[in-house]
DNA sequence: CGAGTCGTGTCAGGTTTCTGACACGGGCCA
DNA sequence: TGGCCCGTGTCAGAAACCTGACACGACTCG
């Protein structure tokens, strides 16, 4: 359409975006005919993984505020795929558990997932892919204990 | 908190989306003082390398959908920040141009966005750089490539 | 030349998500 | 023990974004 790749293609913070964005929408494409979103699916992943984490602790793993995850929940509590106690046993936290239900619907959309990612990967050597991850990593940890001020 | 690392830690995709969550909390962080979202900026610097980009080029380049851009680019307009012709030159697409205010707007914006992605990359070796460029770009185009139905 | 396809700008409506704020319980330290 | 800070769950209100749909112009191909 106009001229392309004046320096937008090497940057890696574009790129970046890119991928996730990419990666983002092939998991949409994949998960739409389970009726499941990306969101949805992660906080069942999450749970999968991590039984008992708490709507913060979800929010937080599937980048979304702890206001989203809790409507998530609630939708997700409606439809008897995930269980939590009335009562905090312990504080505030209301540890929140896969239902065998949630446990079956998550099955098929984690197939379909995990399908994305080996396509994603596909294209991509063994070592190369152990090399994105010791970057990944590394990029992450970068940005996250940046933000700091200097310290004395 | 909980138990940590079951196998989130070692998916690409998750931490492809951990990274960009990352970044973009970083930007938005560099860019709030000087009353810039992520989206603005974007579009600024797409303006930037690819003058006379339309509405429609604009969106696809910035992540988000035409309406949302067009909503953007109207309010950029009332700043003074971009230009767009009354009426269509040929068709129906109006080519956007930066004004020299947003060119200056966007300098600033630039350098702290840069230091944001100096920092991602400063634990980084130059010949991972470089293979970060190379992995990146290629699970994009497998992701891309992908949908596509098994052709005959 | 004419019909179909594609891309574009724009309108309206609805949904999701976020920002801001509140009260409550646990853990830490003097 | 008492005060303080932190994290949590929850309640609105607002902003951002998206889905769906329309008409128009350019391009392609029969």
């Amino acid at each position: 359409m106009s001229q392309d790749g004046v320096d937008l293609e090497t940057s890696l913070g574009y790129l970046l975006k890119e991928a996730s964005s990419a990666l983002r929408l092939a998991m949409e494409e994949v998960l739409r005919p389970l009726g499941m979103t990306v969101t949805r699916y992660s906080c069942l992943e999450l749970l999968a993984q991590r039984p008992g984490l708490s709507n913060s602790e979800l929010a937080r793993g599937a980048f979304v505020t702890r206001q989203s995850m809790n409507v998530l929940l609630q939708a997700l509590e409606r439809e008897g795929l995930v269980i939590r106690p009335a009562e905090a046993p312990v504080g505030k936290v209301l540890p929140t558990r896969l239902t065998p239900r949630g446990r079956r619907s998550l099955e098929q959309a984690s197939a379909a997932v995990r399908s994305v990612e080996v396509r994603m990967l596909s294209g991509l050597t063994g070592s190369e892919q152990a090399a994105a991850l010791r970057i990944l990593r590394g990029m992450i940890r970068s940005l996250r204990d940046g933000p700091r001020v200097t310290e004395p």
